[in-house]
DNA sequence: CTGAAAGCGCTTACAG
DNA sequence: CTGAAAGCGCTTACAG
């Protein structure tokens, strides 16, 4: 192991010579020093010991994801492209991360302090923590898709709303007036309610009911297929708050014997890239999670180098991502 | 902040009695003081400093997860349901990850070092550079599906030949005959010549040739199913080296208004939980990526708490999971 | 069972 | 431009 001493030893300067050169503090250090300082490093292989520096400057260089069992797992796809795109920011900036999968709140602080993270990213909810979390870490945490009601928190979302409203428009105006929602825990998850609202609003609008009974919980009910096709008041179409779900339900309705979109027509949310492998191309409403993932890097960096910037909460615009998965009804009565 | 010198204040102890019981050294420490300790600890919300811990005692408890560019993102579902894995069971033994994504060989060690990371699972393919990656690193290092022919490489993968036995044997029950083989840089991955291997030869021992026109690198050509619907001998199975890849296959060929799997069998490799969400629902070779993830964990830590166990080789078995995406040419001719 | 000393490999802050 | 001193918060190793 090849330390700071190590080398001063050989250059015949001191350690905190041979520290300036290693921190780029070119300006006070001497040429000649610097260049046979630099030599020796790279002949020696030498690689800083983070650990000692993390000690005794007091920062740690070390960025930390928060990861939930439940709906922040890497099983999902949403999440794993997130992190993907973390990593690669965090990385460009010289960082590391560290990635933690908690359940319990007690976790977060003492997973964070112990490495003494210089900031945070949460994926998944943590609304009900959210207020001691903050409290009990004074670094730079950004959530995202959060619905807290919290004033001062840094947020990443996007449009909840919106797309349940676009999913709504698409549906209309392809001339489906009863409809189905099916999502994760929609009586409990913020962001799954403000999708719901937005599409049962724009439905209302339209005069068209979204009755409770048509809003499934995945969590309770693991075949929504089988229980929409068996609805008295028939339904024709499916909103569906993640593709992968509505491949679930698209799925268990063609084991029925049903067409799609022929019999259902099905919108998903977030427009994985498998979204265009389902059969039919799925339409969905398309978030931008590179971006995404770029903006929280974005933000939690700019917090780290000026602390006290104020909480900020993006809402980043979701789109409709038109494929094969809606059928026109209204073509039928032309 | 609270530090052992803190707590020691607060009980009336030396810096040297907390640290013992932090640590769980009971059986050194009175039971008054013990206990007397705790409840401070508990009260004053104490964290370790991992960091000071690391520093002195040599030992991070810091696991690295290698990710690389190419093959081994977590774009990649096989690899994010393996980080998912390595996750929980790094996690269960107390220890920390952390996750690299990397290029450049250099990038590894550097990595490694500077966290002076207990261990490293490596993801993705890292042939060329093993030999140095060990030489450099001193720590236990389990690498994942490789096929390096170095002697003293601890590696966890599968029967990949095998993989491609199935397939094939597969195939020619249902009466396939001309096949295709497409997959990810078939020239250059040894994980993938091994499937292609045992997909051809076991097609050769039918009778059946697999020429070298039928064999696609996906890197090269992102149309493979437009390339197989051209080629002058018709071919009538598809072995694909990764589930999405056979989906974007199968799509591709939908769109090219051929029926799969009447027109066009397809089997894919991995088994992720969506194969079962394409249409027709994919047969598939299948892989345990959970219990990939637990035993290269299991293994890892084997070779932490052991120094100088020697390197072990693991290969777990695949089967063929049967779905719907391969047709029975046989029905037919009755 | 308890503690004083030394040290892990760096950086901060100060003196020259 | 350069360096000696002190310290980051722990643990190891030793003495009692």
């Amino acid at each position: 192991l090849v330390t700071l001493k190590d080398i001063a030893e050989k250059a015949g300067v001191s350690v905190m010579t041979v520290s300036r050169v290693i921190n780029g503090h070119y300006s006070k250090v001497s040429k000649e020093k610097t260049e046979a300082i630099q030599k020796i490093i790279r002949e020696s292989g030498y690689v800083v010991n983070s650990t000692a520096r993390s000690l005794s400057s007091k920062s740690s260089s070390i960025i930390a994801v928060l990861l939930q069992g439940k709906d922040g797992s890497l099983q999902d796809p949403y999440s794993a492209a997130m992190v993907n795109g973390i990593i690669k920011n965090v990385q460009a900036r010289g960082y590391y991360l560290m990635i933690h999968d908690v359940d319990k709140y007690e976790e977060i602080t003492s997973r964070l302090r112990s490495w003494n993270a210089e900031g945070a990213i949460f994926l998944g909810t943590y609304d009900k923590n959210m207020k001691k979390i903050q409290e009990d870490n004074q670094i730079p945490l950004i959530f995202t898709d959060s619905y807290s009601s919290l004033r001062q928190v840094t947020n990443v979302g996007i449009d909840d709303y919106k797309g349940g409203m676009l999913a709504a428009k698409c549906f209309l105006e392809h001339g489906h007036t009863s409809c189905a929602f099916v999502g994760y825990t929609p009586d409990t998850s913020l962001l799954v309610q403000q999708r719901l609202e937005g599409f049962r609003d724009t439905l209302r609008q339209a005069g068209a009911e979204l009755p409770d009974e048509h809003i499934i919980d995945l969590n309770k009910d693991p075949t929504p297929g089988k229980t929409i096709s068996s609805f008295s008041e028939p339904v024709t179409a499916i909103f569906t708050t993640a593709d992968i779900a509505a491949m679930q339900v698209m799925t268990q309705l063609k084991d029925l014997g049903y067409q799609i979109p022929r019999d259902y027509s099905i919108i998903g949310f977030d427009d994985l890239s498998i979204s265009s492998y389902a059969s039919p191309k799925l339409t969905t409403i398309h978030q931008d999670i590179a971006q995404k993932a770029k903006i929280a890097c974005d933000i939690l960096f700019k917090h780290i180098n000026s602390p006290n910037m104020p909480a900020e909460n993006i809402c980043m615009d979701v789109c409709l991502c038109e494929r094969q998965s809606v059928y026109d009804l209204r073509k039928e009565k032309e």
